[in-house]
DNA sequence: CGCTATATGCTACACGCTGTAACGTTATCA
DNA sequence: TGATAACGTTACAGCGTGTAGCATATAGCG
């Protein structure tokens, strides 16, 4: 059945918000600087800092200072968010229900055999730490 | 590791029209005044008939006339949408791989041991089913 | 010690998506 | 035949996101 732990969710990212959450994933510390660098698209420098802030303001990303410059740094594991944004599609469309949402993607066929082992064998450890 | 099957990418709901996919789903063949009814939020004829239209749009509902009247049903199952969904988490997140997403939801312990022990069931099945 | 380069702070703006609805048209039925 | 019940078309405002300019501060350098 639905969850019972009040969460928080998260705000959604918008496109060039996820490729630099992917540089700050793949990077950090990392400078707004060779973020920007990075980026495929040639933007200015007062995008990404505006992007990097708002990643900032949703809680996606923090920063140190050093010297006069930021340095940024996850706040999360990609798999905690995407954990999280798997609860909000359970949310939405399964009643809240996760174990739904995993019995469709198993049933979609989105797992071949070696996957399903290594996950089943990943359920097993996980079952025994568990009460 | 990633996928490899080339898929639609569904688009993406906003609330309302979750909301009345939920009526869908729950409901199905029902008529745009039916969804109006069931709705929470005391909304216009033509407001309901646009979300519908919309929905119809993105793919995620079709119709059938019966005399004047549009019957609408989902076209997809909400498992097999919400799918869909962690897919295009796994590809934001994680770089595609399904698994990760699904290590995480466990590492963060969304799932007690029972929801365990059926999902391994599952899996059970599955995996005899698969080459 | 003042000037320039660099890094941040603040503000702005256009565009697309979504929620919300009015108005027009057509067909059925009393 | 006129009212009612469906649908079709068009509109519009608000918000989020992409994109950027301009102002300000500060660390070095000459």
């Amino acid at each position: 059945m639905g969850r019972n732990t009040m969460e928080d969710d998260l705000p959604e990212l918008g496109e060039l918000e996820r490729e630099v959450m992917q540089l700050v994933w793949a990077h950090a510390p990392i400078t707004a600087e060779a973020v920007r660098e990075r980026l495929d698209r040639p933007l200015k420098e007062s995008t990404v800092r505006t992007v990097l802030r708002r990643l900032e303001e949703k809680g996606f990303i923090t920063h140190d200072v050093e010297g006069r410059t930021f340095l940024f740094r996850p706040v999360q594991d990609r798999r905690k968010v995407a954990a999280k944004a798997v609860r909000r599609i359970a949310d939405w469309f399964c009643n809240g229900s996760i174990e739904d949402v995993l019995v469709g993607i198993v049933d979609a066929k989105m797992l071949n055999k070696k996957q399903l082992e290594q996950l089943s064998k990943k359920i097993g450890q996980a079952k025994n730490e568990r009460k």
